[in-house]
DNA sequence: AATTATTAGTTGAACCTTCAACTATAAATT
DNA sequence: AATTTATAGTTGAAGGTTCAACTAATAATT
């Protein structure tokens, strides 16, 4: 019933973005499960900035991981929860709060370094780096039309 | 502290795509809210088979849609809260269950149609039909990688 | 025919996302 | 200095996702 054709295709490359988001995200977790890790995708990506700049702030983490607050916020509860990373308040302004590793989630980090290559390499099994950039540079453009307004 | 360049890339492309899916949905959940229209990304895309095949049982919704089985219960479970579909179990295969849309439901997705395009048209705005056939194939093989295993 | 295995769909728990409303603090205005 | 405005982060509710365990019904084996 839908004659437009290209509103399908629309569709259609819409559920592929989800399917392939959704499956990335699940090939990661499976494989840290694998390794015996506990580490969700989105854990992995929010402890990224902390590893490379420790105490940073939430709205840095926000920024830099392309995330809401409020999922930043829920994230490092269950970070924290699981004794990964603790919240300090900044001494000069105290609405800010930056969020520093514990031993323990350094330790996480390093041992998910190969699981995420691991996982990079099967999903780009047979894929030039021709593709991958096409890919990146295409995702960019739609990101763009998507934050402005 | 990231030594590999690699890493970080492949760190980025995956947030890009996170961004990218995040991002698109949520325009499409504003354009419908600013038309007066209550739907959801995932409550319009298990719409989608429902209008092309009224009685589709959840497993070609969820081959359909690329989505999980859970998901799919779910999502039809909204929907039927709001009276959009109805489910109906098979005469014959008594664990199928059939969705079949209401006349709600069909005055919802018709209604949905022109916010689907206006989304597509501002998500793809000086984006060429080369690079979206390019995206496509793209994300066509990694998802093939995915699946496969 | 009786047992076993498979399939379709559901449920509950844990996590992530968005929204709207909120607290607390800092910055800007008057 | 006092009021207003803006910023950083939190909370609760509703929806979506995954997993594992479950029910109910069909299909396959013995």
């Amino acid at each position: 019933m839908i004659k437009n054709d290209k509103l399908k295709n629309d569709i259609n490359l819409g559920m592929l973005i989800g399917q392939v988001h959704r499956l990335s995200t699940k090939r990661f977790v499976q494989n840290s499960h694998n390794s015996g890790l506990d580490i969700s995708m989105d854990q992995w990506i929010v402890l990224g900035p902390i590893w490379e700049n420790d105490g940073v702030s939430h709205k840095e983490i926000s920024e830099y991981c392309l995330k809401d607050k409020t999922s930043v916020t829920k994230i490092i509860d269950t970070l924290e929860k699981k004794n990964l990373v603790v919240r300090v308040s900044d001494q000069l302004d105290h609405r800010v709060k930056r969020v520093v590793l514990s031993n323990k989630g350094k330790e996480l980090f390093l041992q998910a370094i190969p699981i995420m290559e691991l996982t990079r390499d099967q999903l780009r099994d047979g894929i030039t780096e021709q593709d991958i950039e096409s890919l990146r540079s295409v995702l960019t453009k739609i990101y763009n039309n998507l934050v402005s307004i």
